[in-house]
DNA sequence: CGATTTGCCTAAAGTCATTAGGCAGATGCA
DNA sequence: TGCATCTGCCTAATGACTTTAGGCAAATCG
């Protein structure tokens, strides 16, 4: 009866809201028409099923992420980019672990194309600038931060380094100083000695 | 009627099959109920629910990787080793997506304190003595090894690499050489100039 | 101000998880 | 071998979530 004024923008915010809350894999559609005190089959004039809302919450992170990234990456170089790129997946994944999650969905190809997804590699890409490095090893660089970045975010946030000293804010200082100090010494590839 | 002898042990197995061919999210006890050709409620008098069905395909999946590992590690050392190590969870992944993605599972501390991902550390760690790092330092290196293997086979399975050259092989030999270059060149911790 | 569109609703069917209680086949003991 | 017990799988039932079909009323537009 009463119009709640529900869009797939304003579904979308709330399942993200809710996925920082209870965690992306206890979104559901059920959850958030109670969270809209609405019936569960009026969403589905706003989105295809539940899948098609989590792809929804997926891109808005994706998105979030790289607006952030840009605007961290903005006006630096070097070593302090590299800090500021990487804090930027480090912070957003604590402070919205649901949509960190979420941004790990996997995608199909057009629309991972389409997503926010491909300014990451260029952000990436575009830090690499600050050290000397050219094809192909340039794109090995940046498969290794995007490794590093996440690999670690994701263990840290799994818990995979609780219990132990030193403390993960140390670990991540010195993780940082050892890729600038990689970057800026890429090893040439070793030689086929079987050649 | 017929009794099919179900065991927590075949069922895990089963499990962890089931997760290989349609995915770790998709095991469910009502599949897996199906692939024995049994009711759903026959599973319950041998796992708890499905939380505890999926924990023990983690564990499961836990130990094959640290048994392999110890396989890998026994008799190598240095970048042999590093390259051998990293290889076990790349092959295990790819041979085993769904186990994987279970060894992923958040297991609750206890559970996790007596899981073989004990053994995952400590390995590390042995491999860590092939390079010349003491404490803290072995300890960041150990969780920046952990952060790029987990970041990258993640990622490579999750078709974040895909279509795009170079292909992924000689990403991760060339990440496998930076590592190693890495490791016997650790750097300092930097002078805190505002000291 | 009536007609149409749109938005949320009721109803219904299917899947999965989980628990309670039953029956029959396996096991153990004389 | 025969009987009693136990164990393993079953039926039945409940409740949550997903998804589709079709209805009614509120908003909107001429």
């Amino acid at each position: 009866m009463a119009r709640v004024g529900l869009t797939p923008e304003r579904l979308t915010q709330a399942g993200a809201e809710l996925a920082d809350e209870v965690g992306f894999d206890q979104v559901t559609v059920s959850a958030l028409a109670r969270r809209f005190d609405v019936k569960v089959a009026s969403l589905y004039s706003h989105v295809k099923n539940s899948q098609d809302l989590r792809t929804r919450i997926a891109l808005l992170a994706l998105t979030e992420l790289a607006d952030r990234a840009a605007d961290a990456l903005a006006g630096r170089s070097g070593k302090e980019a590299l800090a500021a790129l990487a804090n930027v997946y480090r912070d957003y994944a604590r402070e919205h672990p649901g949509r960190y999650a979420a941004a790990q969905l996997r995608l199909d190809p057009q629309t991972a194309a389409a997503s926010a997804g491909v300014r990451h590699a260029q952000m990436t890409r575009a830090l690499l600038r600050g050290y000397d490095l050219t094809e192909p090893d340039q794109t090995h660089a940046v498969r290794l931060l995007g490794s590093v970045f996440h690999g670690y975010v994701s263990l840290e946030m799994g818990g995979g380094f609780s219990h132990s000293a030193p403390d993960t804010d140390a670990t991540w200082a010195r993780i940082l100083d050892a890729l600038d100090t990689l970057l800026r010494n890429w090893p040439a590839p070793p030689t086929d000695l079987r050649g």
